[in-house]
DNA sequence: CTACAAGTTCAAGTTGACTTGAAGTCAAGT
DNA sequence: ACTTGACTTCAAGTCAACTTGAACTTGTAG
């Protein structure tokens, strides 16, 4: 395997180096080996970093991002901790997809009917994608 | 029309008051009419309350959202700035959908393999999503 | 008339996710 | 030997998005 700095995992996962560090500290990255105190990384890094850009994007916290990761060591069995922790955001997900979908079809709708800006065809448009009854 | 108490509105939308004084302040919510000193509301406000709680779930800064709703009075015509903002916003959305529905598989499988968590299972899943090309 | 609940403003505090700065370490090159 | 550049730690700072608290006003109910 590849050894890696912190500044060249860092650029390719095109973030920070104090991110990094930041996310070992909070335990969100497992501590990497160090060679005479520097951190050098696996390249199975990047695939982690790739997972935390894409579901913090989605609204995970790094909080519950390390809860996927580690499921803490409570009374439940990890792999009841870890399967309700991914049942639960697979139905997230969904919800999530739904809506953004939903916003997708709003701002294309938007741009349809002709307005100058949201504000002005809220009316025309709004309504038909969310009940009443929600309001 | 109905008039709503500011405390119905935060009810109904299901936030707090001071968040509709604070969206107030910050220009992402009208000012509403005033009947000695307290605000009275459409019931149009619950729609684009709604708005903004999707679109902030989809990573939209109150920023952008204010934007989305104002479109600001600079040199380009209102309506080119908003068409390119929406047309901007659409592509994200479509990034956005293509990500949730990746991590929503990636949690499938992730349960599927009966890891018992996603640290465990990592190397068995994420490389199915995420070409090497990209890390 | 007084009490009370619900409203008001404004400044300061909080939380999550980082970033920045100061001060120091370490190996490689000249 | 010394400089350079990339690293290290740790504390403090920043930004967005709210929340909280203190001090005050106002219409309605007893």
């Amino acid at each position: 395997m590849e050894a890696l700095t912190i500044s060249e995992v860092a650029r390719r996962a095109g973030i920070r180096t104090s991110t990094i560090r930041y996310y070992e500290s909070i335990d969100v990255l497992p501590q990497p080996q160090r060679v005479s105190g520097r951190r050098i990384y696996d390249a199975a890094v990047l695939e982690r970093l790739a997972f935390i850009q894409v579901t913090q994007k989605l609204g995970f916290s790094l909080n519950e991002i390390q809860l996927l990761f580690h499921t803490q060591e409570d009374q439940t069995p990890l792999s009841e901790r870890w399967q309700a922790l991914a049942n639960q955001k697979i139905v997230e997900m969904e919800g999530l997809i739904r809506q953004a979908v939903d916003v997708k079809e709003l701002l294309i709708e938007g741009l349809r009917c002709g307005c100058t800006n949201l504000f002005d065809c809220m009316d025309c448009v709004v309504t038909n994608y969310y009940e009443p009854t929600h309001l």
